[in-house]
DNA sequence: TGATTTGGTGTTAGCGCTATCAAAAGCACT
DNA sequence: AGTGCTTTTGATAGCGCTAACACCAAATCA
């Protein structure tokens, strides 16, 4: 018997990483508890006892477990964050901020895509509810009911984001879509044009744009006017697919006088794409955009467009999951961010 | 009597979230085990006993405590990743391509912003490490002494983008900065341009934009010439920072015949002005970006500039971890991705 | 026929931490 | 000296899962 069953055991433990709690405890001449007392709530602890523990952490370059910490006490630190995709700036911007305040609150992000896609954003909420997170930053208010489901079970805060139209399941930071529509329809009514389309992403997809679009036509509707034009994209759209949308609105419709654009990126190329042509902006077409992009304001002339708080939502929605693992809030809540029409150059 | 420590214990455990594993085992008249077999080897279930025990699971909404899988397998299936900032477009298209690739093989992404510093990214490391990530994507090669300690010790596979001139502590994946530098004053060069700048971010925070300036530097050696400006700004580096850049630039030598931004953000930024200043490019002053971003083709002149295959290097480090992960790979590697001169309008 | 292998399943003992309670130590006051 | 209080520390029992091994029946072999 040279390998008793204590032996192999003992070696598997060892090999299974490194430094634990109890070492730590043994070091410094204390229990674990009192270990554990100075990771999380230190000022619990004597002064003396704190310093010895603190030294004997640095000695051993002990590095917590988390997975045990969560296990014994059900708190886990994540914050899921989903996004449609980080290629589209609009949602980067807004994760930099979450994961920047959240950062700070000693509070990890783990992120997913969903691809605008609802059902694998139902996947990755089954998937990231394995981590037991303490809080979910979704993007818009349309989910499967599976979705909805799972996440109501769960009980951990759910913040969405980027719509301030529809209902929300529990907190949202967002901005009126509908809102911004009717507020370009007007700047355009504003200039004498009638003849105005629109481009964005397709239908199935793009529930924002829809809301957009939404807007827009309820204000030309209040002229006895609509749309001349209604092109939808496949997402994503890289900003080539705005000189595809200025193609096919101008097919559509070779006399129309303004196009709305759902993103800066697309409204820019088309814009880029208008001088090359030698179609005049925003004299014989005028251009708005949406997101108040880079180089929005660079471009010749400068591009009128919609600018979206993309910071202060990211910020709202990382402290909203904040204010509620503290207690601080409690029910669901709405807040508005509002949008602000630049006029500019291209209209 | 009424509270025996059982009916206390019993109702903190019920509190603490809901289905385990053994309700599972219970509902589908097996172990505990065999479901666990089901959720990670399905294949050594026999046929009736898996569709029972998926049965129980949907039945029950069992969802598995990833926590308590970690802390009894030491498997976490999460991966750490730490760039210097989301709002790049460059780091944030990255991390698009590593998030999409590691999500089809269902490991989550942690994400973590150093901001330029190596001190913070130090600090990201240490807590990242309390999550016993399965691998960690590191931007440069430019880390603290206790950053590398830390990983080794670890024996976490690491992988380090974005670097091709530098050592690497485990695995790189990146390309030439130095080489970048030197074909683009080779560029400029053929063009008979002497009087050649370069703008980029600051000597002590953007080590990758170094070995732009010292590749660019040491090509003009050869033939006897040196950069007339190099312009140092600080990070991050919005596309406004191009017209500083420019401004900068013409303040130190208003002679100049062309300039290498770091960025093409900065570069377009520069070339629209440019154009508003009357300022002809190429002709009076020629211009290269890094990057080949978005708007590049689309600005007139088009910007001549340097195409990083981003997605590539996204893909490949997520499956240079997922390689070290199954086997597949053991030791360090380099892997040096091509870069790309397009020759466009502004030079 | 018995010996051996195979496939499928169960039992046991942790993984590393914290919640909970108990207890000891120190102090002020009667 | 005894009482009640606060402050500080420790012992114990899990948290929910899987690794490792044990076991059993059926299949295969000599």
């Amino acid at each position: 018997m040279s390998e008793t069953p204590e032996k192999r055991l003992r070696s598997r433990r060892l090999s299974s990483g490194g430094v634990r709690m109890v070492d730590v405890a043994r070091r410094a001449g204390t229990s674990t508890q009192t270990v554990s007392r100075v990771l999380s709530r230190p000022e619990l602890v004597a002064d003396e006892t704190r310093k010895l523990v603190e030294q004997a952490i640095r000695d051993l370059n002990y590095i917590p477990n988390s997975a045990a910490r969560l296990l014994a006490s059900s708190v886990s630190h994540i914050v899921a964050v989903i996004i449609p995709s980080l290629s589209a700036t609009v949602y980067a911007q807004e994760v930099h901020h979450i994961v920047r305040v959240l950062e700070e609150h000693s509070f990890s992000v783990v992120i997913g895509h969903s691809d605008y896609s609802e059902l694998r954003e139902e996947r990755l909420v089954q998937s990231f509810l394995e981590r037991r997170p303490d809080g979910f930053i979704l993007t818009g208010t349309q989910h499967t009911d599976l979705t909805r489901q799972l996440l109501r079970n769960s009980g951990v805060p759910v913040v969405e984001t980027f719509d301030g139209d529809n209902a929300a399941m529990d907190t949202s930071i967002g901005f009126s879509n509908f809102e911004a529509g009717r507020r370009v329809a007007e700047l355009f009514l504003s200039r004498g044009l009638t003849r105005i389309a629109y481009v964005g992403g397709r239908r199935d997809q793009d529930f924002r744009s829809n809301a957009r679009f939404d807007g827009l036509r309820s204000r030309l509707n209040e002229e006895g006017l609509a749309p001349v034009a209604r092109v939808e994209l496949t997402l994503p759209m890289p900003a080539g697919d705005g000189v595809r949308g200025l193609d096919r609105v101008l097919a559509i419709d070779p006399l129309t006088q303004a196009i709305f654009f759902s993103a800066d990126n697309l409204a820019i190329s088309a814009l880029l794409e208008c001088n090359r042509r030698g179609i005049r902006v925003p004299e014989q077409l005028a251009i708005c955009g949406f997101g108040n992009y880079d180089f929005a304001d660079a471009v010749v002339p400068s591009l009128t467009t919609v600018s979206v708080p993309f910071e202060e939502i990211g910020v709202l929605a990382a402290n909203a999951i904040l204010a509620r693992l503290d207690g601080t809030t409690k029910g669901p809540s709405q807040t508005i961010v509002p949008l602000q029409l630049l006029r500019r150059g291209s209209a």
